[in-house]
DNA sequence: AATTGTACCTGTCAGC
DNA sequence: TGCTGACAGGTACAAT
């Protein structure tokens, strides 16, 4: 669910909320919150809740970072609680929910809720930030400075894999998710199945800008609810009404009214206009 | 090495 | 109504 601009909307609801704060308490009523179960059914994480309450204990919180898709929050002592909301993660602060995998309580009785229908989504600790594997593998941030459009370019031209794929591919670009990946191709004229190695040179720049494009616009807008996505107060994005064609497999193209075509790219379905993307 | 398929889990919706 | 199967915004790992 959610991709870059859910995300962020949540990072820059919670640094309005979280710094200053002190944990008074953690709940973890699912323990698969904080041991990263994975495919094999195994917890790919050493920790109980009760190890994670104690590390939490009596930190105050001091800033909100994003990298990607991940979230974290800086203690005082310099560590981390890092969190991924996967498909169905939400971040929500205020009174306690009764459907919470976790909670977290600080010293003014205000409650930061983890709340994940499909429980695929997790929470876990580090010593520093920016240390951290899963956030040191991912690729540069497509609205970060540091973006050498040129590079990633080149690196794309290499790419076997479908555009589709490529694009979703965390370690050559960080935070695009299914629908933006969908939009930001409709937008370029290029279909998600080509192989991303036929790109042309002029494509890159053309594929970058309308990847910031949309990012922007999902920020702009709170991101997109299509089902689950809420931001940190419980509420709704809005971004789903300026997509173009996510969702929208046999509606009229918006440019050209040609019924737009859904398919499956490597398990993520999408969809294109067959006449205006090449 | 790089690419693709499968599994993790729950809920919803279409079709019968 | 109730069942069954397909599908959902992401990622890790196994298989090829």
């Amino acid at each position: 669910m959610p991709e870059l601009p859910e995300v962020e909307t949540v990072r820059r609801d919670l640094a309005a909320l979280l710094p200053g704060r002190t944990v008074t308490r953690v709940e973890v009523p699912d323990p698969r919150a904080v041991q990263g179960f994975g495919p094999d059914g195994r917890a790919r994480r050493r920790e109980t809740p009760a190890a994670f309450a104690a590390a939490l204990f009596g930190r105050t919180a001091r800033e909100v970072l994003r990298r990607g898709k991940y979230l974290g929050v800086r203690w005082d002592d310099g560590s981390a609680l890092l969190v991924h909301l996967r498909m169905t993660g939400q971040l929500i602060f205020g009174p306690p929910r009764p459907n919470a995998r976790a909670l977290i309580f600080f010293s003014d009785g205000s409650c930061l809720n983890f709340c994940d229908t499909r429980r695929f989504g997790e929470l876990w600790r580090a010593a520093n930030w920016s240390a951290d594997p899963s956030v040191r593998a991912l690729g540069p941030e497509p609205l970060g400075d540091g973006w050498d459009v040129a590079a990633w370019g080149r690196s794309l031209r290499r790419c076997g894999a479908r555009v589709q794929s490529a694009l979703l591919d965390q370690r050559r670009l960080a935070g695009l998710g299914n629908i933006y990946v969908t939009e930001a191709l409709f937008l370029s004229g290029v279909r998600p199945t080509r192989r991303a190695r036929t790109l042309r040179s002029a494509d890159i720049p053309v594929l970058a800008a309308n990847i910031q494009k949309v990012l922007n616009q999902g920020i702009a807008h709170r991101g997109v609810s299509f089902r689950d996505y809420r931001d940190a107060r419980g509420e709704r994005g809005r971004a789903r009404e300026k997509l173009e064609v996510y969702g929208k497999a046999g509606r009229p193209c918006p440019r050209c009214e040609t019924p737009l075509r859904g398919v499956k790219v490597n398990g993520r379905g999408t969809v294109y206009c067959p006449q205006c993307q090449k």
